[in-house]
DNA sequence: GACGTTGATGGAAGCGCTCTCACTTTTTCG
DNA sequence: CGAAAAAGTGAGAGCGCTTCCATCAACGTC
């Protein structure tokens, strides 16, 4: 504790109540709208909050109400991948738009490593944010665990690898996997590939799951050398791509389980001297705006954003305020968009 | 205020200093880590905040701290560019690194739109936060004067439009443009043209007042038509590329004032069949990841960055402890970084 | 051995706000 | 016209914490 700083020391409520003339009660009934004040108080209030630029304070008011009217958005995940992939930047939107429309603060904290995964625990604990949305989370990610203990209403963006309790939504992965592989398989392919998501992500996982499911249903064999690991970068979709054209030249058909991958996979293909969509057929994952842009446009799975970022928010919110009987959850539907690369 | 949420109520400091058997005085002095304190009532009182699960509570400690031991970094930016300019995240990782190293926290704050802004402004005003840094500045941005009047403290992230006495950090911008400029003229380019960026953003003025610079020492006409203005984006870049390409067919040099939209100047000249460098020469700037993977590798202008994020945390700092005496700024030296494509 | 020193500690006063409760005034209705 | 209900208001008690100040024990010092 070094310095004071210069900041001009604010009005209280007092000062208020006092050039107003009526007690601190009454401005602090004017300040949180309640009806059951006189229109001549509320009146002299208002003036005398507008002549002192009167702000009341945060934490004087958090002190009582055990509120802070602020909630935080928690990327779980490195920078570099939460700045490049447009996926992060559709919830980030989404979630801001809902909260906008209340009163309510956002805040995004970043949790890349132990020690910002525990600085977050502690902001959380110390009673920063009234509620907390977890997105990207990996496998060992220990956040769910300390902010759960911390007792902080807790929404996932993206279901939970362990069967816990918990509010999430999610979109339905395997069922896209499933909707992007058939489609392939009805095309005619017969060398489906895939490449997935990191394999310590619930999506990686559940995408990949329901290209197996597909394979499954239409009794086509699942054969190892069809299946290359990305994590959901460009680059990584590039090299699994080559990994795959590698291990199984005869593949005529790819289900790559993002966006950003597939414009990779789209490149190497294109480097690898394939024709999309006549030689191999690409299908793609998120329906991000890149897709419609690359070349050729991108046949892919849309995951409903345009209700899964208000609907986590909601679930948050009625966790703050209460009124959320147990952990509600709510898996959204995808849909296929037809486009030329497949 | 409908309901009360299920938190159990945490622990107080009186709960600890009873169950350590001291005084509330006490137990406060060993969480602020006070010399004076004997090593027994230390002990006593650290193993009874073990027992306890003891976290103070930030409402109650802000009130008479007057501090939050919180920073923001406010993203004054639409956030499809935030989320797809490297700048972006290069600073964002900067600043959460030197955060890191401190007790304190940082919070990204997004403000797209009037709404937004004021939100963040109100956040401020209501001392969620020790200090501001604020970054990707337009012109008319109101956030600079609202947080002012906040007697919030304040960095700027980009040198300010008008010299109001403000404590920023900014690179060189207007030296590299006529670092890359010169460059080109060095190596012999007689119709050298520019990309500049948005006019309403300093970095992009600066850099086009660089290029300027650099054509008038040279004693070279500065031409209209060789001025094509982009918004930093790769799209952007593109299109004032295409622009360029019509309206001044004789180009043989061009200054990007961005790495992204050198990227996609790059691919507007292939498009048009211009081959770089051979045909056309293309400096960029930022010396971002992009720039020595693309085809051919990119010659840029470095910002550096490794020296200004720390640089922008130490400035906010020194005005939160109160011992900044005016308004310090900084300009970090840019510099050429050389490779194929100029 | 009386004295100032030093170090450790607790008592208590707030920080700025909310909210219950009691009080006064006004309205309503039998 | 009186009693009950409603409406508006203020006093005051905290919320959990820090910190000033007083206290007290233990320590040299002459």
């Amino acid at each position: 504790m070094t310095g004071t700083g210069s900041r001009t020391s604010s009005p209280t409520l007092d000062e208020v109540a006092v050039l107003a003339g009526v007690s601190r009660a009454t401005v602090s009934r004017v300040v949180n709208e309640s009806p059951r004040v006189s229109p001549e108080a509320r009146e002299a209030v208002h003036a005398a909050i507008a002549h002192l630029h009167y702000v009341p304070n945060r934490a004087a008011r958090s002190l009582v109400t055990r509120r802070t009217d602020t909630i935080a958005l928690v990327l779980s995940e490195s920078d570099t991948m939460v700045f490049s992939d447009p996926f992060f930047a559709s919830i980030v939107r989404g979630v801001s738009a809902a909260i906008a429309e209340t009163e309510l603060n956002l805040v995004l904290l970043s949790a890349r490593d132990a020690r910002e995964q525990e600085k977050v625990g502690r902001y959380a604990r110390q009673g920063h944010v009234d509620g907390v949305i977890l997105m990207s989370l990996h496998r060992e990610d220990p956040l769910p665990d300390i902010l759960t203990a911390a007792g902080v209403p807790l929404v996932f963006c993206g279901r939970p690898f362990d069967g816990r309790p918990v509010a999430y939504v999610d979109a339905d992965n395997s069922g896209g996997g499933v909707l992007a592989t058939e489609h392939l398989l009805a095309a005619g392919r017969r060398h489906v590939a895939t490449v997935t998501g990191p394999m310590d992500m619930i999506a990686g996982v559940d995408r990949f799951a329901g290209y197996r499911t597909a394979l499954e249903r239409a009794g086509r064999p699942q054969r190892p050398e069809h299946v290359a690991h990305g994590d959901f970068s460009e680059a990584g979709g590039a090299r699994a791509m080559t990994e795959l054209l590698e291990r199984a030249p005869e593949l005529d058909a790819v289900f790559v389980a993002s966006d950003p991958m597939a414009v990779g996979a789209l490149r190497a293909l294109r480097g690898a001297g394939r024709r999309v969509p006549d030689d191999v057929a690409v299908v793609g994952f998120d329906d991000a705006e890149v897709a419609a842009a690359c070349d050729p446009p991108l046949t892919t799975v849309a995951q409903p954003l345009a209700d899964m970022t208000p609907l986590l928010t909601e679930l948050l919110l009625r966790q703050i305020d209460g009124v959320a009987e147990t952990a509600e959850s709510r898996i959204c539907p995808t849909r296929l968009v037809a486009r030329a690369s497949a």
